[in-house]
Parts: structure tokens; sequence; C-alpha cells
DNA sequence: GTATGCATGTAATACGTTACATGATTGT
DNA sequence: ACAATCATGTAACGTATTACATGCATAC
């Protein structure tokens, strides 16, 4: 009786997410966003064709994206595609959505491909508001870590300790990297600057 | 004909080699296994039964970890597993391998996760060589982003550039630890210490 | 006309997650 | 005696990966 209905889990995976954020700025096919992944060192996804063109088909079928004519040659046998309204509306929802704790501790990428994406796609006040969470909640998570190497110091190997050592400096720089990127929007901000309308659905 | 054949894939997956690494230094039972990921804010895995106590039963399949007699009572029905020979010789093979630059790219955490678990497992001369690699890997990949960097800043919108430079600096940050960890385990070595033997199944 | 790279997929597999289920201990 | 927590699992599901397969275009 406690338990819930089963997520719908239609939601997109992160490669999901990640297709449609690529998407959102200009259409693209399955191959040109392989050789993004296998080319570009930001990719953090695989790029084989296994991970790619499922991941499409699901975008697709969930209605997020459409095939699209060849920007060049009508004719084309390739296969481009472009986000939908639906699909917009469904990157905004992951882009706007709060920064969770659990995130900052196991998903930091998925975080920071959230803040990639987010130039053009929503308002700059929530670009904001996104990276003053961020520096909020990872500055948390950093005393808890804190906290735990204190405990752990005297008990631990030297690599152990090393380690968190590792992981408390990461967080450190993601902190303080997130309030430079704020310094640069608000900044930005005070410049005329188009920015994209709250509702496009 | 080109085709080599199926990678075996008996070998245990990162939170299989993670629980590995824990019963290495003491016997564990599952559910101390999972309160720790679920408790300490350092575990990057999910503390549900239904992660660890699988990942546990292919370790035994494996003849990675067998179970042992609980340290106080011996009738007690709590499962205690420990750690066998062939399981120490698997973890020690994971811990050595050398720094991939494709775990740099996408699975940092992995590296760190073994370098968590090296003292006590593997000979200094190792755990030092793997900080040399891992930072000159990390340099070769911060160049490879930086380049990239330069081609994008000018097309790219402001929150992608800022998201590639957060990429970077947690690149550098990592190139700079691996110096101080250097430092720290030269300082250890010079000191009398004891070195874990270099065979042990 | 055929080799090479472009381009798009499917099938089998492995794994992690969520939801579900249940027995054993311990405190009151 | 009963609740709460300890403790150990299984089943269904989704997704990423690897291996496999194949058609199309272009260069030579």
């Amino acid at each position: 009786m406690k338990y819930q209905a089963r997520a719908s889990s239609r939601r997109p995976s992160s490669l999901g997410y990640a297709i449609l954020g690529l998407l959102a700025a200009r259409p693209w096919t399955g191959y040109e966003i392989g050789r993004l992944f296998a080319e570009t060192p930001i990719a953090i996804y695989s790029s084989s064709p296994g991970s790619i063109y499922p991941a499409i088909k699901g975008l697709r079928a969930a209605g997020l994206v459409e095939r699209a004519p060849h920007p060049d040659n009508p004719d084309s046998s390739k296969r481009v595609f472009a986000i939908t309204p639906r699909g917009r509306a469904a990157l905004r929802d992951w882009l706007a959505a709060p920064v969770a704790r659990e995130d900052v501790r196991r998903n930091m990428q998925d975080l920071m491909l959230r803040f990639a994406f987010m130039s053009g796609n929503l308002p700059e006040a929530a670009i904001i508001r996104f990276l003053k969470d961020l520096k909020r909640e990872t500055e948390a998570h950093i005393e808890a870590l804190e906290a735990h190497a204190e405990q752990m110091r005297a008990a631990a190997p030297l690599s152990g300790v090393l380690a968190l050592q590792a992981g408390i400096d990461g967080y450190r720089k993601t902190a303080r990297w997130a309030q430079r990127a704020l310094d640069a929007f608000v900044a930005g901000a005070r410049a005329p600057q188009k920015t994209p309308p709250e509702k496009t659905s």
C-alpha cells in the first residue's frame, strides 16, 4: 500500500538530454553527433552507433525530435533531426530543475552538461539561480566531506586520505568556478543581451 | 573474419572492484557496505540492496570473495564476506593497470577509486608510477581541451564556454593534486614504511 | 568497377536501479 | 506482543556497450 506507481520513465536519459541540447542549436544527423562525441575532447558519452541511434529513436518516439529536410539537398538520404516544440519544453524543464544534493554528490557531470546548454534556452535569471544553488549545494557537500575526512584521517591509509582530499579539492574548485561564472553572467546581464522567451511551446 | 572473440567479460564492474577494495582491508557484510554508501559522503555508488547483493554474488561466483565466519559470534546469521587470494590478485591487477587516456576523459572517478585503494595493496613504486602517469595523461588531456576551447570560444554560447572552462579547471586541479600526492608519497617512502609483498596469491 | 570511408542501424549482453518481498533481532 | 530496524535478497525494467551487419557515395 505504501508503494507508489512505477515512474512512467518516459523521461530521456542524460544522453538523450545531451542530444536534445545539441539539436536545440541546429539540426544534426546521428552520425555527426557520434563524430562530435568521438573527436571533441569534451564529450562524455560513447560515440558508438549502438548508443546514439537508439537514443534518437527514443526521442523521436517521445515526440521530442523529428526528421528535418537536409539543409542543402532535400533529396539526400541523410537523416537529419531537429528538435520539436515539445522537445524544447522538455529540455527547458530539465535545465530548470533544482540542483539536487544527490547530483552534486554523484552526477556533477550532469549538472555541468545542463549548465553548458543553458545559454539561449533559459532566461539569465534562471541561469544565475542555478549557479547560486550549485555553489551553495557544493559548499554544503564540502562541509560534509571535511567532517568525514576529519574522522577518517587517523584510521585510513595514505592513498585513501589523499583520494578524499582530491575529491574535496575538486568540489572547492567547482564552488569557486561557480562564483566566477556568476560574475561573468551578472556582467553580461548588465550589457544588453538577447534573452530567450520564457515559453516556446 | 576480422572479429575477435567476445570479451569473456568475467571481470568485475567498478562497483565490484570497489567492494573488493573494501574487503581487502577487512571482512564486511553486504548491509555494512550499503550503509557505507548511504551514509558516508564519499561513496559514489547506490546503496540499494539491488546493486550491492548481486555484485557480491558475482564476486562470489568468480571466486574472488567467500563467506567468512562472523568475527564475534560464529553462529550469527549475518553473511560476512572476505576477499580470497584470487580476489586480491584481481584487485591488484586492476589497481596496477596503466592509466588510460579514455579513463581520464570519461572515468576520472574510477581512477580516483583505484588510487584510494592502493595503499597496502600495491608497492610504493607502483603507486608513484600511477601518479606520474595520471599527471602526464591529465596534462595531455588539458592541452587537447584548451586547443578545442580556442576554436569554440568564438562560436559557442557563454554557458557552453564556461562549462568547458570548468572542465579544464577541474583537470588542472587534478594534475596539481597528483603532484602533491606524489610529494606526499615520496616523502613517506623515505621514512621506513611497511611495503606490501609483490605477490600474495 | 571496386575499395574506402560515410552513414544507419539491430541483437545479445551486462549492469544498475527501482520496486517488491521477507526473515531475523532487538527494544519496550 | 509488537514495532522498528537490521539484514538479505529477487523481479522487472531501462539503458549503455559491444559486436555484428549492411547500403550508399565518392575517389581512384
